[in-house]
Formats: structure tokens, sequence, C-alpha cells
DNA sequence: AATGAATGAGAGTTCATTCAT
DNA sequence: GATGAATGAACTCTCATTCAT
């Protein structure tokens, strides 16, 4: 009988299978960063766990299943760290830039996750489940930005401009930082967080 | 005889050598963009050309081969289109609206094409020869870009800013088109292409 | 976690897969010596140690790693069959007759392991690793005998005559045995064996 | 039409084919003998001989048959080479000398096509009726060498011994010196083949 | 709750052989 | 006679998943 997920919704989880979960989920990430989607066999990532691959089907019925709780995981971490950065903020343009450097901060902070979540969206793209899942989140966060920007706009703050387009491009200027860290490492990334988000600021301001 | 496989470079191939290898570089498009990089095995690939899985073999001698055509046929293409609009600009300004705008309506032309190179890409950061390819290439594509900003401000064109932060920008901005265009198919594509212009000249004009 | 590919060395075997590993290399064995190496496909090992093809990739990494194994155990049992019938000997001729006699006998009781060594052997010739191991086994056994030729002749046992020569002949007499016997199966073994021994006898026994 | 061997006898073939099959057998020597038998497939032999691929089946209807042409070509040009050293010898010592000898020196002057049919008989073992072939050629030589024996007893030349195991181990011996010689590019081949009939004159001779 | 041996489907690749030209 | 593009069967190897323990 697995403690899977079942269609319907959730039910509780004992302590012990919350624990090995996020081992199992913690490895995964390891695992990605260090050698790579593809190579990222139940073998490796159990041994990283230092677990028997069996055990990972028992925890999660699916691979797909494992790979959007690590995408899950590392969202919900993620979006904790940058509430505190746009939470109050005085302004549209403010949060703007509490967003953009939020992100840049913990791109360096937590390499190996978003290596991890953007090889896992990169390869979903067939993964029926997966990349549902992944493409409703990334719509979210969209739309959310998006809203954003209408609301800076409704409220003088902003210039005119599309915020659909806005929003694309800010988020995918934001993914492309860790990549850019990663064939970098010595970049200064207080002021690469910086110029980014004073690149946005300019492109929305009221001139 | 193999026609690939050959120390030393590429020497003539018959007609219609050129013509199949072309064929199946196309239905390797197509076949990635359909149903996406993980399983576009030979025999789906093939299955498409309308060929046999051994023929692709027969041309290519490792997959690695094909998924290199792949790359350079559309990067090739690209760069024809791009180069009429960029060639020939005014001002350094006009250049970079020119990239974007080509950039946005050659991938609404050519969506698919995006779409299988920006997978292979995803894809080759496992396979090291096809990686070291992909990231020079990329590498170029950024160093010149940056540049042009770094020209462009000792022209007195635009503000000071990091180049190479802006150059990874656009270049991230521009390549999440094909996905929003696939996302949303009724986007004004001459709409989006100028907002996204119009996006980053302000983040690098003078104020 | 695949018990075969760790870098390092051997770590220890369950007592399951030390059983699984020796029925493979059983069933090796009786494969070649059916029905020939070049013909010895996995499907056909597999079916006749009763297991799943893919079962042999799990306990060996690659072939060449069974073949080794089927070659190193044969070696082994095969040394340990010769070692009680030359140690103790009176006399550099009595060494050599219990050699050839062993080796003539060992044939008798283990034709199939002779026939499939010997063709791993005359197969492993391109595969580099494999044939690097081979041929330096092969190398240490001419080795050996040449200098237990050149010891009989310091001690004025043997003749003058070039050891490497007489070496190269005897394991080549002795290595013509197997098939010898399976041609003809009526042999009388022990006859064999003695008219073997007598010709190399001699051969190098000073007149 | 295929110009092949048909079943109830040999037809004439023309001058032009027996050149191709020629040139193709010798291409085929060179194959094996520059890249091992494993890996000359039709392709590479093709390469090497500056045809086609498919000519080769054009000529030899099975692979079988283009190895089988081989082995004959071999065997032919050495009988040829060793008949005049057999040939009116004044006594069998002199003849198993003349043989022994012959043999070694065609071995040093001709060691690609030495090398070739060895790989060739070896990885024949399963092809049946490559197999067949090459086991009743052996098998003819061997008998030949047998009735030798058994004829320079009854001349009261040689001493008593069996004929057979005698024929094998000589055999064994002459096809031993070709991996020698490679091994040992260095070898004294006139001395090599002194060595070798010495030895087996000594093993037959009549005390 | 956990193991790890075992399976089976599918991958890329090789190659003798066929056949339209 | 000759080509070389094309096929199809066979190969080794990978791996998520299953299941007896």
């Amino acid at each position: 009988m697995q403690p899977e997920n079942q269609s319907g919704g959730q039910e509780k989880r004992s302590f012990i299978e919350e624990a090995r979960r996020g081992q199992i989920v913690a490895a995964t990430v390891e695992t990605i960063a260090e050698i790579g989607y593809a190579k990222s066999s139940f073998v490796q990532i159990a041994r990283r766990a230092g677990i028997s691959p069996g055990l990972i089907t028992y925890h999660f019925a699916k691979r797909e299943e494992l790979m959007k709780q690590v995408m899950l995981t590392v969202h919900d971490s993620m979006e904790q760290a940058l509430s505190s950065r746009t939470e109050g903020s005085e302004s549209y343009s403010a949060a703007l830039r509490g967003l953009i450097e939020g992100f840049v901060h913990y791109c360096a902070e937590h390499p190996a996750e978003l290596i991890a979540i953007s090889q896992i969206a990169d390869a979903a793209r067939d993964a029926e489940a997966a990349r549902q899942w992944s493409d409703a989140q990334n719509a979210s966060t969209l739309t959310e930005l998006e809203d954003m920007f209408r609301e800076g706009q409704e409220a003088g703050e902003f210039r005119e401009f599309a915020p659909r387009v806005m929003a694309v491009s800010v988020i995918a200027a934001m993914e492309a930082t860790p990549a850019e860290l990663m064939a970098r490492p010595d970049t200064d990334v207080t002021q690469y967080a910086k110029e980014l988000a004073d690149l946005f600021e300019l492109a929305v301001r009221r001139a």
C-alpha cells in the first residue's frame, strides 16, 4: 500500500514519511546539480540519499511525482525568501526592485536548487503531468507580476507598456541569472542584482 | 561507405545525400517541437520523415551529429534573417531595435525551429561535445552584444550600465519569446516586438 | 545501486549476488562452447541461465566484464588443478611432464571451459581492454615456462635450445588439445597426455 | 543475375570477374590484418578496395563465401610455397624439416595473410558452412602429416609414437609462429625455424 | 518501512544484404 | 558490371518500476 497522493486530495503523511520524502528531494536536487538531469537515474539519487532505489518509487509513485515535488519544494522556499523582500514595499517600483534583487540573491545562495528546477523544467516539456504543473506555476507567477504592473500603471507610477511583455521579460531575465553566476563565479552578486533592478526600473518608470 | 564519419572534415556530399540530410533535420525539428526532445527517438523522427531509423545513423554517425546539424542549420537561417535587420543601422539604438524586432518576427515565422534548438541546447548540458559547441555559440553571441553595448556607451549613446548584465537580459528576454507566442497564439507579433524593443531602449538610453 | 561499476575495486558482494554471477559465468561458458563466441549474445546466454538478458548487465557492467570474469574463473580453476601436478617435482623433466599431463587431463574434464576461454581470447584481439589482460596473462605463462627451461638448462638437465621457441611450442601444443579431444571424443586421454609429454621430453632432454 | 557459385558446381568466371574477386580477397586480407576480423565490415573492406560495399555481395553471395575464398587463396599460396621445400626430400626427417622451416619463413614473408586466416578460422567456429570447410581443410592437412609420420615409422626412420598426437602438435606449434613473430618483430626468423625443426626432429627420431 | 534483485521496454548503433538506378 | 542509398534484424546497454523478502 503506497502512501501516495491519490486523486481527490492528499491524506496525512506520517512524520517519518515526510522526513524520507524530504531526504529524497534533497538528494535529487544535489544529484541533478552535480551530474545533470539526464544522468540522474534513481540509482544515482538513491546512492546519494543512502537508500535503495526501490524506496524512491515507494514514496513517489512515478518519477514525475518526485520531480514535481522537487519543483514545489524549491518554489516554496524561494517564495518564502522573496516575500520578505517584497512585502511592505512603499511603491510598486520598490516591490519590483525587491523581487529582482531578492531573486538574484536567492540564486547566489541556492545554486543547486536553481540548477535543479531549471533542468527539470526544461526536461519536463514532454512529461505531460509535470509540464502541466510547471506551466501552471509559471502562469500564476506571470499573472501576478502582470497584475502588479497593471496596478502600478493605474497608480500612475509606471508608464504605459504591455504588462504581459514586461512580465515575461522580467522573469526571463531573472531565470537567466543562475546560469550566468555559474558561468562567471566571480560575479559581484550585489552589483548584478542592482544592475538588473536598474534595468527594469528604467524600463517601467514614467519618464 | 558511410557518408558521415570521415576524419579530416567534410568532403563533398551527393545531391541526394544533401537532400536526405535536410529532410532528416527538418523531421527532427518537427518532432522535437511536437513531442519534446526527450521523446524524440530515432524511431519517432524516422516515422515523421517516412524513412527507417537506421537511415538516420547512416547519414549522421552519432545522435549528437544530427542535433549539432539541427542547431547549425537553424542558427544559420536565423543569422541570415537577422543580418538584414541590423546591417546599416544609423545608431546603436536602431541596431538593438533591429535585432530584437528581427528576432521576435523570426520566432513568429519559425516557431518549431526555435523550440527545437532551445530544447536541444537545454538537453546538451550533459553531452560534452554538444555542450561545448552550444556554449561557444552562446558565448560568442553574448560577447558580440556586450561589445555593441560598450561601443554604444563609448559613443555616448547609451547610459552607463554593466554591458554583460544587459546582454544576458536581452538574450533571455528574446529567448522567452517562442514559448510565449506558443502559449498565446493570438499575440500581436508586431506589437510584441515593438514593446520588447521599447523596453530595452528605455533601459539603455542616456536619460 | 548496481553491484558492478564502482570505482576503486571490488567491494563485498552478497551471497545471492555471488551465486548469480557464478551462474551467469557458467551459462556463458556453456553457451560459447555450444554455439561459439560470435553467436553468444546476452539473449542466448540469458536463455541458458533461465534469466532475463538485462540481468547480465545488472551484474556485469559491460560485456567485457563478463568475459574477463569467465577467463579469470577458468584460469583460477586450471591453475589450482595444475599446481598439484607440478609442485614437488623432483626434476625439471618431471615438472614439464606434470604440467603437460595435468593440462591434458584438465582439458578432458573441462572441455567447455577450455573452448570458451580459447574463443574469448581469440575474439578479444579487438577489444582493447580485454586484449591487454589476455595478453598479459599469456605473457606471464610464457615467461614462467621459459624461465623453467632456462633453469633446467643451467642445471644441466636440458640440452641447449631456445627457451622461448620451446615455451611457445609447448603452450601451442597444449592448447590444441581441447579441439582435438572434441573432434575425436574416443581419444584415450591418458595415452594422449603421455604421448605429448614424451614428445617434449625427447625435445628438451640432453642427448 | 549474380555470377555466384551455384549448387552443382562452378561455372566459368570472366576475366574481369576473377580480377575483382582477387582484388576483394586481397583487400579483405589487408583489412583483417590491420583492424581485426570483428571490425572488418564490408564497408571497411570496400573502402580499402576502392569499390562499393554492394559489389562485394555481388561477387560473393554471402560473407561466408568471401571468407572461405580468402582461406582458400592463402592456403593455395602457402601450399605452393611449401611444396618446393618438401618435394624431393631424401628422408622423412628432411621433409619434416622442410615443412616446418618453410612454414616459418612463409609466416615471416606473408604476415598479413597468416593473421587473416588465423582470425577467420577462429571466428568461423560458429558459421557452419565456413567451419565445415575449415575443419575439412584442417583434417586433410592433419591426415597428410599423420600419414607421413606413419610412413616414416614403417620405414624405420622414426621412433614409435602416436602419429596423430605428433601431427596435431606440429601444426599447433607452426600456427603459433605468426603471433610470436608479431609479438617479437626482432626475432631471427631463420634461427626460429631451425629451433622449431630441431625440436620436432628430436621428438620423432629413433633414439 | 525498506531492500535490492529482477524485469521488460526502449534506446542508439552496426551491418550484411537488397535493389533501383 | 557497378553504385551507394536504404532496410531490418540483431546487438549491448539503460532504467523506471515491480515484488518477494
